[in-house]
DNA sequence: TATGAATGAGTATTCATTCAT
DNA sequence: TATGAATGAATACTCATTCAT
């Protein structure tokens, strides 16, 4: 019996597979269509092992949450990892990035989560969270687009990062509706680029037109 | 007390009343928690009565979604009602209106309906017919312009619609986000002006900057 | 006006519409499956309009078994609209016409209302009505036998009578479980041939071999 | 009391408990009056842990119809567990027990499932299954019969087997509808005589007659 | 940790029946 | 007679959660 723990090694990660299985289930089926019986079944586990991990459907579901923002700030760790780019490059990577996920399922689940943020206060601040962090980012890059001179001095980077985060959502939700990502990638990019020309010092680049 | 007998003429527009009713209960609880005798209870009806109208929970939803596209389509009847007005201030007022209902309970249901269309198609079907009207509509004004020589003659009017589509739908996203609909309308009210300087022709106004 | 009865005329025998609608209704989905709306609608009436003609589903059914009662007395009809017959010509032509109902619908109903016979006094009174018309017949025939001289004297005409009735039932019910009338027809022949030998006088035919 | 321990340990046969008590509530009450509460009443649990065992009524009803079967194979144990008798004894033993059993609830169930039967093809099937486990008992036993020379060579067993449990189930329809053993019973024995009659080589036996 | 049997409150849906017109 | 809207009790079935092992 020396090498019995072996045999029950398989689980590492229990909390992350529950977790990664019910958000799999939440993107195909929904919070409304989501059961504990079967995510204990896609997550190889009992009806009842599922309660050692999750006290209930709630936590479970903030836990979602959770992985939801490290989702999209993991977005954010190549362009961390890379060598210095300017903050132009960088904004622009940020719209490319975004075209990209038109078509993930993260906005499907990160639609049912804003749907149930309305009336679960947990979940609200969740995505406040996601929220905050990403203009933080915005700001930052913007701020420093200012002191390299790139960008104008009177922009309010607040303002700025909240249009362009409302302009990627917004987006992303026109993809969702039309089933359409191309159109939908179209119209961000038209929006970036007035963004870029709005922004930009010394923009003479010719106005965004088609 | 003379018209006393209203009392005894109730169910004038019993679809109506429930319709009404489960908006209101979906825009208060979601779809998941929407129960259908609270639907009743809400509509002063019999829990079974609900059923002689409607039959089943989708086909009631799905009505829903159709009150949804009447309360979409009946912000543009005062525009339509107006006097003559120029495609400029029409795209303005599609903007002031829309910022308008940032707090709007619409968007809250629309959020939910979203999430269900991902699985339901009656309702995807309901929400691109939404998507189709609106686009139609902006479509129009923008062709209008054209003609009027307002704006410019090369814009693709379907890719300016589906921009200031997602655009006001980002704000929208934003301020369910937030919960701040004052930063989501000035974002929306920054994308506008880039806008209107992308389409309208001559556009000497100065740059938005703040 | 003066012609509007002519209007109303066309249901001269509501009740009996009904009672066809559901002795139909019953045959196919048995009384398990039987829906008021379901039998209104095939009577091409209202949901209500069915409540003025039957105080409840129970009298309903009721009328459904009497309308079987009908249903098996007829068949005597024939017999007795033909000429005169020998009381043997009569017996064997029980057994032809048994063989030839093995396929009937009546089967079917009759099996639903002997299950719910067991514990519905008023439906297990309709059967034994049933079963005490068709023994007397077979009773009335056998005396002639006798009295012709054709049948043995110390037969006890109710013992036979109840053997040929079980005999045709139990074909019957072999029928419905094998869903081969050509078997359960066979067997009842068999039954037939033996049932003649026993009471027939001077019986000289061989015996029935296969 | 020693025992006492017993009472921790009631769920030994859960199943079994409710296929039971279903069997007995159909008997009393009908398909048409079972319902699950009922039974899981009767059975002594919850009326959840009901569904735990049988996902829906049609799985339980199925589950009751196998139970059925094996209450009729059941009958045959005795006789195989008996030293070695003739042909003709297995036989007459089989009328001999059919009368014992006309008054069993068995009986009233078989009803309820074959008037199901009609419309619900799992039934059918074990039904069915029944019928040809049935037959081929009785086929065994006049074949044993005609190899030791009791029985005619040129018999059909299979005609014959149908035409005995034609016989015995005429009669026990007999006896429900009449609710008169006796009288059922009489009618089975009069055939019963005449079919070893039929069948019984060199049957010098006077006739039956009464 | 892990199991899975057991729970029971919750819920959509059915359907016979009523009743105003 | 006839309608059909309205009722509400009845019921099968779901599912998160508990708990003994």
């Amino acid at each position: 019996m020396a090498r019995s723990t072996a045999v029950s090694v398989p689980h590492l990660d229990r909390r992350g597979d529950i977790v990664r299985a019910a958000y799999r289930l939440i993107a195909e089926r929904g919070l409304e269509g989501l059961r504990f019986a079967d995510i204990a079944r896609a997550a190889g586990i009992n009806n009842g092992t599922l309660l050692y991990y999750f006290s209930g459907k709630d936590a479970l579901i903030e836990a979602v949450g959770r992985f939801l923002v490290d989702q999209y700030s993991q977005s954010d760790a190549p362009r961390a990892a890379g060598r210095v780019t300017s903050a132009l490059d960088e904004l622009r990577w940020e719209f490319t990035d975004a075209a990209a996920r038109l078509n993930d399922v993260a906005g499907v689940v990160y639609t049912e989560l804003l749907a149930r943020a309305q009336r679960d206060p947990a979940v609200a601040a969740l995505l406040l969270d996601i929220d905050a962090s990403w203009r933080g980012w915005l700001v930052s890059i913007l701020e420093r687009g200012q002191a390299q001179g790139l960008f104008h001095d009177q922009l309010d980077p607040h303002l700025v990062a909240t249009t362009i985060m409302a302009a990627i959502r917004g987006a992303g939700m026109q993809a969702m509706v039309m089933r359409d990502a191309a159109a939908a990638a179209a119209a961000m990019q038209a929006i970036a680029a007035l963004i870029e020309q709005w922004i930009v010092r010394g923009g003479a680049r010719p106005p965004y037109r088609r």
